[in-house]
DNA sequence: ACTCAAAATGACACCGGTGTCAATAAGGCA
DNA sequence: TGCCTTATTGACACCGGTGTCATTTTGAGT
């Protein structure tokens, strides 16, 4: 027979039974129910929830089969007040487009799932004076295991600096790295306007122009910049003319959209930063009697739903919010593993969706001319 | 000179001082230090920030002026481990609709915003057999507060019941009353329905189809019986060839929708029970080469985002999301009071918002025949 | 001044875990 | 076999609040 401790052996089988027994009321179980059936130290179970390496194997298998038959569980609240830190996770965001809000918030629970972390969301107002010391309060207060930044809060360096005081865990979404890498998932916005871009290009289109973001988000650059640099490839540039200032919202692509008509001589495609202000521009052009994509192909950015919504169907690009989600939970776990094994993968491409609000431009007759780059 | 207490009164002002200048590691206050300040208990003070009556109140006073100065804040771990209750409200749901889950979340944000509490997501599976074990666990071990429920897992009366057996307290928001009316919000989604076929038939048209939503869920029905009430009124009914099963997507909505134009005699409105369906109708008579509402007029329900990206805008009913968040937020905090002043609203009625998606029919002229009822 | 109920406050254990550090057991080696 | 290092475990205080119940004050009534 295997030795399993020093001390007499006992049976553990017999203590969930015994629990089942006296337990008749239905009491939780507390910590001090399972080292008291399983004739050890409260210690010594604290330590096998904690997967410190510091128990006996038998040990370790005996209490947790222990604690799977009575169903006992750890109690959040009194493991956060010993430890100084809770089982929360906080997402601090400010953009409140509900799309991506919503999609990672699912890929961070799809992570915390069964791992005995919440989530708790934090929206907050860059333009309040307050919103730093309000997020310094939430996570002190709340004594947060770690926080996900969405962008553009996720920009906002002062707000990382108080996150790092606070020796909180943190993981930073957004389109460039402003942190380390291990800190930071990036979505590679550069890399997918520049698929935009070809894809226009491709089409034969020469005009084109540009509805950019709100200038204070990175995600606005980024897409700018990548999408100017795939047309480059392929010998086009922006006029200044053609690109015109938006700020995210489908008002703004409405408003630039019939502004674009104007717009002589007229491109026959127009990138909008993202599918809001796509969805804007391709208002506009039903305002005033046109049929998409045939004087104007329109590309927007994000894939939300959207995009499928409107007609016709937005050829856009893809950014995996969901996954996204999933990442930065993943890595958030991570936050302290100084191992070179750690860090997981942390970018995200995003990748074109053709649909159809993207065709060959009018002005050529029957095939575009791919001149490769 | 007033009198304070009957001991020596206590400068708290100059507490305050001695604790910045005692101070100067920065370490949080507890609620040790302010007694110890306040030279009284710590229970005394633990009943001053409960709003306990059983304290003096010029020591209340004090006391509170005291954790102003100083910044105390009592920690939520601590609270929720003595009183089994934590700091947290939890919002269960099933409906992804991001729209929904987004401005819900919103509105109890709203509530929540400086009360200390903290919102916790909750996404859950109504057809994984676990679902209810989950939930339970999840308040069980967190100690909610409370939760409140969102459609459609606010319709099932098994998880209801769990939770009341938990003892937490709860708000189902629904499109009716399932509980006692304190426990619900109810959106008065037949109200709303009613409006919309009231729009139709003033506008004269007398083939009107609708789409059903998903059948377990009970704002289905409501819809669609207001609907049709709403129609009655003006003598006229939906035959069944004319109503078609949807089941909220767009995606079924796009499907129906070339199913509504194989209709003979063909309609010429058709309320969709969502607006995702709606926005499907609309593009399969895009797709059709139809330019709606030219031959059929569409009425949405919801009025989220998508129902003025689509083109034409439309016409639809609004569930004022955000709102009925904080309603629902209101109510929760009000669970335990019994007294005939607490309840207040629990009620919305959504509004139809008459866009460009309906018409009067083409087979009539000039003007509608307004019979009102 | 004395009595007594009501008002205000405090003492102390306890909530259910973890941190620290000491104590004990086991295995390797001379 | 005895000594020493390593592996395991436990004792106990403590995290920062709240619940219970006793104790002290206070103010009205006589």
């Amino acid at each position: 027979m295997a030795r399993t401790s020093r001390k007499a052996a006992v049976d553990f089988k017999a203590a969930a039974r015994e629990w089942a027994e006296n337990n008749k009321d239905g009491r939780k179980p507390t910590i001090k129910d399972v080292a008291e059936l399983a004739r050890v130290s409260k210690k010594t179970v604290s330590r096998v929830i904690n997967n410190s390496p510091l128990v006996n194997d038998a040990t370790r298998k005996g209490i947790q089969g222990l604690i799977r038959d009575i169903g006992y569980q750890p109690d959040p609240l009194a493991r956060g007040l010993a430890s100084r830190r809770s089982y929360l996770v906080g997402m601090i965001y400010d953009n409140p487009t509900p799309q991506y809000v919503v999609n990672i918030q699912l890929g961070i629970l799809d992570v915390l799932r069964n791992t005995g972390f919440e989530l708790v969301v934090h929206p907050c107002d860059r333009k309040s004076d307050t919103f730093i010391e309000d997020a310094r309060r939430f996570i002190e207060v709340q004594k947060l295991f770690g926080v996900i930044l969405t962008p553009s809060v996720s920009e906002d360096e002062r707000l990382a600096e108080v996150i790092r005081e606070l020796g909180c865990a943190y993981i930073r979404i957004a389109s460039v790295a402003l942190d380390m890498e291990r800190r930071m998932i990036v979505t590679n916005d550069r890399a997918g306007s520049r698929e935009a871009a070809r894809h226009l290009a491709k089409q034969g289109h020469k005009r084109i122009a540009v509805i950019a973001g709100r200038r204070s988000f990175r995600s606005a650059h980024e897409r700018r910049a990548g999408f100017e640099e795939g047309l480059a490839e392929y010998g086009i540039s922006v006029p200044p003319e053609y690109v015109l200032q938006g700020d995210y919202t489908f008002e703004s692509g409405l408003a630039l959209g019939s502004a674009i008509l104007d717009l002589d001589p007229a491109p026959t495609a127009v990138f909008a930063s993202n599918d809001e202000m796509a969805a804007g521009v391709m208002q506009a052009l039903h305002v005033a009697g046109q049929t998409p994509p045939d004087s104007l192909s329109i590309v927007g950015f994000d894939d939300f739903e959207t995009a499928t919504r409107v007609w016709p169907r937005l050829t856009t690009v893809r950014t995996p919010a969901r996954e996204i989600g999933m990442l930065a939970a993943e890595r958030l776990f991570e936050f302290d593993d100084d191992s070179p094994a750690a860090g997981g993968r942390n970018q995200t491409t995003p990748r074109l969706i053709e649909r159809d609000s993207t065709r060959i431009p009018s002005d050529l007759q029957s095939r575009p001319e791919p001149e490769s780059p």
